[in-house]
Formats: C-alpha cells, sequence, structure tokens
DNA sequence: ACTGGGTTTATGGAAAACCGTAATATTTAG
DNA sequence: CTAAATATTACGGTTTTCCATAAACCCAGT
C-alpha cells in the first residue's frame, strides 16, 4: 500500500474519517496541509529530498483568507502538478460535482474524483485502492464526465426536465408547466426531443431507463 | 448532546469513522463492545450505577465465535434491552436492509435504523442528531418499512421485476425473457398487473415515477 | 367430482410514449 | 438586411403502456 500521503484541504478538522480510512489501509506517513502552495511546496520538498510523495488527496475548493496564494484552487494544484511530476497519483476529494468544475479536469490524468458526503469515505477507499492497483476511480456521479466518451452537456434544463419526469409527471404535463412558468422550451415536441438528446447521451434505451441511469449517475 | 453511548459492534476495528463522528458530536464517554452479551451486562451495570447510557449504538448481525453467547444478533439484544428499558435510545447500524431482517424491528420502538455503506456515516451523524432532539430516523433505504402504513410485501419477484423495468425493457420483452427462465408469473398481463401492486403500494402515477421511488428507496 | 376463491392469462380500447419528418421561429453571419 | 444555420414547434403513424373486464387455470375443502 502507499507509504506517503499528503493530504490538502482547508478545512482544519479534516473531513469525517478521512484519517481513519487512512489509517485503515495502514498507512503511517500521513502528511496535512491547508493551502494549495504549502501542498505544491511540501510535494516539492519531498521530490528533492528523493522521499517522493505516493499520493495526493486533495479538495478542490479552498477559502481566501489573508495568506496571499499563488494556488488558489485544487483545480490549479493538479494542474501544475500534473504538469510537473506526470506520474504522481492525484485523488480529487471534493463536495463539487458540478459539470463545470469537473470539466477541466478529465484530462489531466487525474487517478481518481470522489465526491464528498455521498458514500464519501467508502469511495474514497475503493479509490485508494484502486489506484493503488493502477487502476482510476471515479464516483458515480461524476463517472459520466470522465468515462464517457460524449462530452456530455446537461444543463440545469435537462436536470429539471428529468427530475419532473421522475416525478410521474407525463411529458404532456410537463409541457404544460413549462408553459405556464416560462420555461423554454416548452412544447411537447421540444421535451420529447431533449429527451431523445439525453436518451442517446446516457445511451437508455427509454425514458425509464434514462431514469434509471440518471439516478444512478447522481443527476437527479 | 448525548454524553454516554455505547457502541455493540464485532468488527475490531469499529467501521470507518463513527468514532470521529461522535467526537464531531462532542461526545465524550464513548464505550464499545464486541458482544451483544457484552452490551447487555454493562447496560444493566450502568442503570445499577445510576450512569446509565444516553444512547446505543448497534450492529445486527455478530459472527458466532468460541464465546457462547446468550444474545447472538443484534436484534435480540434489541428487543430485550426495549423490553427492560423501554426509554433507551438505540440506533442500529447495519449492512443489512434486507425487508425480512428488519421487519421484527419496526414495532420495539427502535430510535433509528442506519444503513452502513451507503451515505452510512453522514446518515447516522443525522440519525444521533435527530434522536437526540426526540425525533426518529430511518435510511431511505429501509424507511418504507418502518414509515409506511402499508406492509409492503416487496418480495423478490418484485424487485426482479423493476429491475429488469429500469434496465430499460419493455414488459414484452421482460415477459419473454421471464417465460424462457421459468419465473412465474411471466405473462404480459400479470407483469402489468404486479406493476400496478407496486405502483399502488409505493403510491406512484407511472412506471417512470415507480422506478424512481424504488432507486430513492434502494429497492433495486 | 364439484365448487368457490384465488391467481394467472387473455383481450380490447384509450392514453401516452416513441420516432421520423416537416413547418415555423429565432439566432447568427456576412 | 438577407441568407443560412439552429432551435422550437407541429403533426402523423407506430408501439408501448395503461386500465378494465373476462376467461382459463390451479388448488383446497366438501
Amino acid at each position: 500500500m502507499f507509504k506517503k500521503v499528503l493530504i490538502a484541504d482547508d478545512l482544519g478538522s479534516i473531513n469525517q474519517g478521512v484519517s481513519s480510512i487512512l489509517k485503515d489501509l495502514k498507512i503511517k506517513n500521513i502528511y496535512k496541509v491547508q493551502y494549495c502552495d504549502d501542498a505544491y511546496l511540501k510535494i516539492k520538498k519531498a521530490v528533492f529530498d528523493k522521499e517522493p510523495f505516493d499520493l495526493v488527496i486533495t479538495d478542490l475548493s479552498f477559502q481566501a483568507d489573508y495568506r496571499e496564494q499563488t494556488l488558489n484552487s485544487g483545480n490549479a494544484l493538479i494542474k501544475v502538478l500534473k504538469d510537473e511530476y506526470p506520474d504522481l497519483n492525484i485523488i480529487a476529494y471534493s463536495v463539487d460535482d458540478r459539470i463545470e468544475m469537473i470539466r477541466g479536469l478529465n484530462d489531466v490524468g487525474l487517478s481518481a474524483f470522489v465526491c464528498k458526503g455521498r458514500n464519501g469515505l467508502i469511495e474514497l477507499s475503493k479509490a485508494i485502492k484502486n489506484v493503488y492497483e493502477g487502476k482510476r476511480y471515479f464516483s458515480p456521479k461524476v463517472a459520466s464526465a470522465f468515462n464517457d466518451k460524449s462530452n456530455l452537456e446537461i444543463d440545469a434544463y435537462d436536470i429539471k426536465l428529468l427530475q419532473n419526469v421522475s416525478k410521474g409527471l407525463s411529458q404532456d404535463e410537463i409541457s404544460a408547466i413549462f408553459k405556464s412558468s416560462g420555461v423554454s422550451p416548452s412544447s411537447l415536441s421540444s421535451i420529447e426531443k431533449r429527451l431523445n438528446k439525453l436518451k442517446i447521451q446516457l445511451n437508455s434505451k427509454n425514458t425509464i431507463h434514462l431514469i434509471a441511469t440518471s439516478k444512478d449517475l447522481g443527476l437527479i
């Protein structure tokens, strides 16, 4: 198992149980930092000292405070690290699962992306094991953003539509609701078309299947 | 918040982060036991000493080993405890979410039932807070078994049916599959009828809604 | 063997979803 | 401003789901 791991997270009380997870995995050398710059420097120094980190687990969003920072987000940290140390294993561990946030990361060679909150710790543990075996891991919620060949662009409208469908409303009813609440497009035809697009993107056989996979992906 | 809590779980490495959860909640006196009998005795003694436990968190399944036990499951422990100390707060924390396993518990006055694995820790934390406020908490996966007025009798057949539906198969296709694999009933008509029954039980408007709620409940 | 009660299956009509195509708006580019 | 591209809406035909009713089957108990 990994021997030397760095955790970068601005929350002082490192999230529920991450430490215990690492301990369960028999990882002895655990280092924690609360700033991206610190993480970068610590990693750089470790390489210089010929005792590099095996694994870095980092949050994405770091609160800004009085300390002036060069790297002000996990994204930035990841990019610069992957640039300098392409072989370094990095796991993003974030509450943020918005497609926008994530998208910039899907080609930097992240080893894993785990969503906090949901299954967080269990998934993190699984992720670490996978990464140790040379595999990658992505939380179901965001797996599509990384794995899917199709750059699925699912926007707020799609989500709203899926939610309404999943509540058991007929496409006709949804059309009426959209019309009365000024959401566009609102015609039955457009709704059909949009659902079709989603079916193709999430390759689902029918609307039921679409809702099921949307649930699995955590889209709704 | 609760002051004195007992955790009963046969796994030596008390599950990922339960301790940290309790610490986060500022609970100071945490006791752990690995056998139901020990739990029972410890609770009895605490009452005798006039320092009773505020809360008991127990697993349901305990591995049998060389030690002869009077109480050999969390269910048994819970029942005997609730019998002697009706006001004691008990939270079941288990991987087991099978209806059969749970059913015996829905009238003993359990304070909460949290499923491990899923959201486990977050839910446990929420459950503890709820219980402290005098409310009860049940993981979505099993909520139906406790909350629903309707004794929903959803059997293996129903699950299989729902799974097939959620995979996007038409009722016709499912009928064909059931016929060829010797599952009964298999006619399209019976499948329709069964889905109707499920829709009523889970009060869903249509099949899509049914699948969505089944997903939410963790039935599939 | 007969009967009655349940379950499984069959049937038919209405509603909704499905799917392709075409018409109409709306936006974009030159 | 006009033409092209794109988005939205409309429409028709097919399939599937939905819903009610009825027939066939299975299985005790008499």
